[in-house]
DNA sequence: TTGTACGCGTTATCAA
DNA sequence: TTGATAACGCGTACAA
């Protein structure tokens, strides 16, 4: 060590010089501020928050940084701030097309404020989901649990770190997006009463579903509400196997109009039901839920109480970014604007060809 | 200044002591390093390379991490080494639902092997894949462009950067995974000359997409083998809706059997001739491509070339992690595996309700 | 085998 | 308003 001056930042600069020369590493604010004759932290200041410096220098580095095409690494960033601009998605199934929307919302709502969007999959297991989300958890600034498998005490858990929210369940203490079932459940029960159906049933998903028991709760209610008989079956798999094993249940069970908790289920439903010579929507109306991709394709089309899936997961976006505004910010507590946005997500009926005049009679 | 002795480190590691006590902030190397008696580099050496180190104290530090719940920041370990462990997915349109698999594919093979997948969309723009591109460019190991919008020429140029993959496309100089449509053509042809076709035609996509292209000189070869008679229509959108629009255009055509780019097109063009009256497959016999979610949900349901999809996606992220590899490790050239995975990525026929006996006669 | 010291690119805290 | 400098957490030559 010959020298005792300002040592390393001279040795830094220089270094940064001779390998300019050699590789083509991305350029860094050292460059900028070589080319635009100020220090470095000028112009960190400069593009980060474009106040606290004058506007000649301010342009001077624009300038610069246009002219080096400058980007700032993200990593570098994240290190003394925390804040990476990612946030990451769990769904539980990949393979579900209800997910395709929300996954499609989340992105394009991070996308347009410049946040990335980390997606992961739990593969229906609790334990993937955890372990999923310790990973990820690391490297997001929230998260994003679609119709998550864990626990309510382990969401809990995770949502002390970072911000958490959940989608399609309602967890206490932590931001959840739902739709509202009420609109489309009261529709869609008018819809198959006015039909002549005298006796419903609900063809419910997997026991671990809270939204399943939700949208049972709603129809049951709708139901005792205008006077009409009810019952539930399954529980089921969620899937189009899954509502095929239902159908000779349903076939037995004497009731007409029948509400199943998915699209994927219904379809299943239905196509066994019509390959075993049942007529539809003549012998039995059935409805859906969600209004997935492909909902239409079947013969009959699908009736089917529509989710806003593509909102649901925009909102949840916001959501994470309001949360990691107010914990930065802590002073605007103005959630009313986002209870807002998020009350506006209703479910709505959309009546196709599976519901129809209840005519068992044309035997 | 007081003291010139060895001040950086220790006053590090007190200020960590210090914090330690007040917020939960997440255990680094010098927690664990403390926890064990030894210096942060040798945890580091112990974390990383397990060899480096010796048994006792390797032990040592594992249990300290443990009892930590040490989880490795990875901004600060991508810092000095430039590797993410994540991998960027850009697909030019999320709503199509032949992207689901490959997206599944590649999360599953990401996480398999501890790899995080970054999503984003491109929106069918070029512009905004590039975009896209760049900004994730600075945050991912590699990118896998999912039948990319981009020229070749700007596809190579990101590949100079990062070990780019592209899927659904032949660009040259670049990793590409495509899947043989030879077989699954071969297979259709012949269903469709057996069945009584001998004027086909090919509904084409957009002319943009490469893999259109691909499918009809495929198609087109195969006939003239064959000595049928092919002809090609569009461009057209490659949606359902694109799919309608082409029904008038087939009907008078005299071509009755019809292979179309993909499903969506193939169900549009399906729905559009039946809601004429058409009788499928009486009188036009229909194959798409790509089996798609849903694609059996029609009536009939939709005889298509099959393609391996998710195999597709996770094909294309093994390439990628191979080619990080080998920037690495440039000794091993061992393609060879990989060519063997690629090459048994071939499509097949799955015949269903769409096409069958040719049989206008029965007006 | 282990410890020392520095750099990765950025932000933040001071002085000036 | 700007400049100098210390973190952020980790990897790694180099020295011991």
């Amino acid at each position: 060590m010959p020298d005792s001056g300002p040592m390393p930042p001279a040795g830094r600069m220089l270094q940064r010089a001779a390998k300019q020369r050699t590789a083509q590493s991305p350029a860094t604010i050292y460059d900028i501020a070589a080319l635009a004759g100020v220090n470095a932290s000028t112009v960190s200041r400069a593009l980060t928050k474009p106040g606290r410096v004058s506007a000649k220098t301010q342009k001077k580095i624009e300038d610069a940084a246009a002219q080096l095409n400058y980007q700032a690494n993200p990593f570098a960033r994240a290190l003394p701030t925390g804040k990476t601009n990612t946030v990451g998605l769990i769904v539980s199934d990949i393979t579900n097309p209800a997910y395709f929307d929300v996954i499609r919302g989340a992105e394009g709502a991070a996308s347009a404020r410049d946040y990335t969007l980390l997606l992961a999959e739990s593969a229906e297991s609790a334990q993937t989901e955890l372990l999923a989300a310790k990973r990820i958890m690391t490297t997001v600034d929230g998260i994003i649990l679609a119709s998550p498998r864990l626990a309510d005490e382990q969401i809990r858990e995770l949502a002390k770190k970072k911000p958490v929210v959940v989608i399609n369940r309602m967890v206490e203490e932590v931001g959840c997006v739902v739709a509202d079932v009420q609109p489309g459940v009261t529709e869609a029960v008018r819809h198959l009463a006015t039909l002549g159906h005298e006796s419903l049933a609900y063809v419910a998903g997997p026991d671990r579903s809270w939204m399943s028991g939700h949208r049972w709760d709603s129809i049951r209610g709708r139901c005792e509400w205008s006077g009409l008989r009810v019952r539930k079956f399954g529980p089921g798999t969620p899937t189009v196997d899954g509502g095929r094993e239902m159908a000779a249940a349903i076939r037995e069970s004497g009731a007409t109009g029948i509400i199943c908790y998915n699209d994927l289920m219904a379809i299943g439903l239905m196509q066994e039901l019509q390959s075993a010579g049942v007529r539809i929507p003549a012998e039995f109306s059935i409805v859906g839920f969600d209004n997935i991709f492909g909902s239409d394709f079947t013969t009959p089309p699908l009736s089917t109480v529509k989710s806003p899936l593509r909102e649901t997961g925009a909102t949840a976006l916001t959501l994470i970014l309001a949360e990691l505004a107010a914990s930065i910010e802590p002073g605007r507590a103005d959630d009313s604007a986002l209870r807002a946005e998020a009350a506006k997500l209703a479910t709505e009926l959309v009546i196709r060809g599976s519901s129809g005049q209840h005519s068992p009679a044309a035997l």
